[in-house]
DNA sequence: TAAAACCCTTGTGTTACACATTGGTCAAGG
DNA sequence: CCTTGACCAATGTGTAACACAAGGGTTTTA
């Protein structure tokens, strides 16, 4: 199989491919001529391998070292329930962002509602935006951290 | 103010305000003998106006575009909602992804509760992965698109 | 046989900064 | 006066996972 022959049976492109290859988790023959990629079955089993792992949240750098312990016969398993055991918090704190996100759009949205646009003059951008609450901790550091 | 003392002002980061000032966020002048930034109060509220669109999910060149409205005597409100009201729907998609993952993230670790680990053989890499259904769109495309 | 359809490699763009590097500048103490 | 530490500037790199374009060779097909 060629690149777009594999990337069509499994459903992606051929840049994904591509960048697979580039990446290490695939590694097909060359046409001795050409040059051209040639995958196989396996190929084909191993990319929907990637493609289940992706859908599970994993990276491509995770896959590699996944497959890269298969590959040397050791059982990559008890990586695989780490990672996504340690993954999973962390999905949940995006979600909560996002949501904390979204409400306050929301909010926002239902607060201008009855409000004028007005023109910028010296002291007001937008007073919209402006109407925001000021971000918590402005002013004064002490020694915070995000993420 | 020199750099960093607008950003201790504001509670970021003296990269943040070099960052901001790079995209056209802000226009300090300069001290003619050192070539330093100089921002003045105007330029904290500035900053501050920043921070609140970031709060609200808007981009950094969607600021640039608001800022320039509004320093051209328009009013940004009107452009201001409607970016708004487009993005949010957006969130509440990648919400929803975000979602759909943790629950298939959460229903794998149980799933893979009561599974052996294994060793890789010929036909599996690792069945706790391999366990999981296969991705839809997979064989033979028609026209999708993702996004 | 010529165009259509693929292939290759390499480089760029995407988001909002963080971080490292190299080198100049400033304020305080000895 | 000089050193030292804190700060400044400009530039380049890295981040995640590809998408896309460019330039040029190959294969297939009408």
């Amino acid at each position: 199989m060629k690149v777009s022959e594999l990337a069509r049976s499994a459903g992606v492109t051929a840049e994904s491919v591509r960048h697979y290859v580039r990446e290490g988790l695939l590694h097909p023959e060359r046409h001795p001529d050409n040059g051209y990629q040639l995958f196989d079955r396996g190929d084909l089993e191993r990319l929907r391998f990637i493609q289940r792992a992706r859908i599970l949240g994993f990276g491509i750098a995770e896959i590699r070292d996944i497959l890269d312990h298969a590959d040397h016969g050791d059982s990559p398993c008890p990586m695989v329930r780490d990672l996504l055991a340690s993954r999973l918090p962390q999905i949940r704190a995006r979600i909560a962002e996002l949501q904390a996100l979204a409400e306050r759009m929301e909010q926002a949205l239902e607060a201008w509602a009855e409000m004028p646009d007005g023109t910028p003059d010296g002291h007001s951008l937008c007073r919209l935006i402006e109407s925001f609450p000021e971000p918590l901790n402005a002013g004064h550091e002490t020694g915070e951290e995000t993420r």
